[in-house]
DNA sequence: TTGAAAGCGCTAACAG
DNA sequence: CTGTTAGCGCTTTCAA
């Protein structure tokens, strides 16, 4: 029957031990130990059981309380597996806040493989995860509908459903874009492009609306829109070719996010242009050192690392009370004035390249 | 005795229905599921009870599993909570591994307090993790002794102890530093000046030396030398500036890591002078977007996400034999010339600021 | 080669 | 208020 434990770390102290110590039942110790089920334990004996506890150095197995109980106080994590981004703001916040509810996190880097996805889920819910915070969904995404079946609370953050299924905690997307066009039209643009970003994710989508919508709102039309087929760098120079190509009056381009801004970046230097004279262009998300580029990065800024917290607000509130009203939280954007926009050129481009 | 488990998602298939619909024994399922004990049971049996599991869409519970054996196939991941760094990269390559070796892994990002550190770890220890990764090790770390008295496996990544306690994953930082070196030396340079980084984390420690030694192989000195207290971009420009007020002759720097070197950026340009031309700078790791910073900065490149990667094979090595000997892998860094180094100016610096 | 049985450490219904 | 008892799902010794 051995315990094969590793090596030999003294084992652990059990339960046991400590009613012995105490001179109590264990289930008696169970009771003083879980705040729960305390007052049901009379205070002299509590203090008794706390004590014990303390010189032995006890600590709860959660392994065997989660058999027991189904439950884990484990919370699994899904993100998409890019380095140069917003999740880790978004997690360092999500996993700082899901420990202070005393919850601790099991984090995956995820491709955009869906198969993949299901089985990593799959693992968590194996290991009894209390719930998901999902990064990764798209518009329309067979996880949150696994969640559901399974009745596995989840909570989305950064990007949400089209339909509200479950919980979410995401930028105002659309106010972002407001801001930006807001920004630009004051400067005096008219002729502004659009470096849409993935149509299927929640991002992509409503920043592309919001695009359009603040135009209208100036009485203004779309001066070409270009979707990038993910945020990266390369696409967004790729698309950014297409936008000025196709309409070479733009004076400013407005990107769903930062990196494709970046890629904008690269095409109009390769053009032999410069940014904002020849073009303005402005991101999305603000993320780390797009301060430094040159030149440096116009943007709306995202609180990432709060979005991370309140998705676990919001993942707590919702393992607590099982039938919690799906909310969503939208947060404010703001508008970043750097040195990518300016009043525009008078004129048409006048490529050097 | 309710098992009170999540509100209703179909409960898991457990083994003793697989074994029902095999028509054996529950060890008999147990025995035939696992590779390592499956020998023992006659192949026909073998084959039904893979049926069985497969029909009944049956998983392995590595709850209750964990609470038998002792193990857990779960690791944990310490690394700093700083969202501007090379960690995604470190954490992206250490958890798609571990994943091929059959492991998840908990990640935990933490900051510097040694307490919270201790905690954490425990934290781990009691959800019976395998193993840990750490990212964070000081030079001579106590988490890395609780390891060890614990006879817990852990592997250091990134950052190494002063001596060789366990097994550790690193880049060659003192030849990353002669790559510098050698670097300036012939495009001209022979007044340079170090930026270096924390002394407490081998990094820090190690390239300072490499730079220190690799002068010394030039038959030159050190003009110059300041520790930033930790790596940020703030820290960077405040040594950068001690730096240049001490040492004015000065006609590069040579950072102990990219953000350092971005800070230099932010002085220099206060100083209203211009890198390369003024001052050379180069940086170390190559992090991603330093090559879009105006100018675009020469540096050392790290392959992180292969460190990830061997710190997981490392890992598991030590889990899989306990007294496998403690291995260290350094990997070999590269020198990536971009605009922030040029031949040297000539005379002082005339600063306009 | 297989079945029986014990038990990992904990929780919770039940009885007192 | 507290002790007794059963058992979460699995692994492994022991006996057949």
């Amino acid at each position: 029957m051995s315990q094969q434990s590793r090596g030999g770390g003294r084992r652990p102290v059990t339960m046991k031990q400590v009613a012995e110590l105490a001179g109590v039942h264990v289930s008696t110790v169970s009771r003083a130990l879980n705040p729960a089920t305390r007052p049901m334990v009379v205070a002299e004996a509590v203090a008794r059981v706390m004590k014990a506890a303390n010189t032995l150095g006890y600590r709860l197995d959660p392994v065997a309380a989660s058999l027991r109980t189904g439950r884990s106080r484990l919370v699994g994590v899904l993100v998409p597996d890019i380095a140069t981004s917003v999740f880790t703001p978004i997690l360092t916040g999500a996993t700082a806040r899901l420990s202070t509810h005393g919850y601790s996190a099991m984090v995956a880097y995820v491709g955009a493989d869906a198969r993949q996805q299901l089985d990593l889920a799959g693992d968590l819910i194996a290991r009894r995860v209390d719930g998901l915070i999902l990064a990764t969904v798209s518009l329309d995404d067979p996880l949150v509908g696994f969640c559901l079946a399974e009745k596995l609370p989840a909570v989305l953050v950064n990007r949400a459903e089209k339909e509200a299924r479950v919980p979410a905690v995401v930028s105002d997307d659309m106010r972002g874009m407001q801001l930006a066009i807001d920004h630009l039209v004051a400067l005096g643009h008219s002729r502004i492009g659009h470096l849409a970003g993935p149509q299927q994710h929640s991002t992509g989508l409503l920043r592309r609306q919001g695009f359009l919508q603040a135009l209208a709102a100036h009485g203004l039309k779309a001066h070409g829109l270009i979707e990038a087929g993910t945020y990266t760098r390369e696409e967004g120079a790729q698309a950014a070719q297409q936008l000025i190509d196709g309409h070479p009056e733009i004076t400013a381009i407005v990107a769903a996010n930062d990196l494709l801004a970046l890629g904008a970046y690269d095409t109009v230097r390769e053009h032999g242009l410069t940014c904002p004279h020849d073009i303005a262009i402005i991101g999305h998300n603000d993320m780390p050192l797009v301060d430094l580029v040159q030149p440096p990065l116009t943007t709306i800024r995202i609180s990432h690392e709060e979005m991370g917290r309140q998705a676990a607000d919001l993942l707590q509130q919702t393992i607590e009370s099982a039938d919690s009203p799906v909310r969503n939280v939208v947060l404010p954007p703001r508008l970043i004035v750097r040195g990518s926009t300016a009043a525009p050129r008078k004129g048409r481009i006048k490529s050097k390249a």
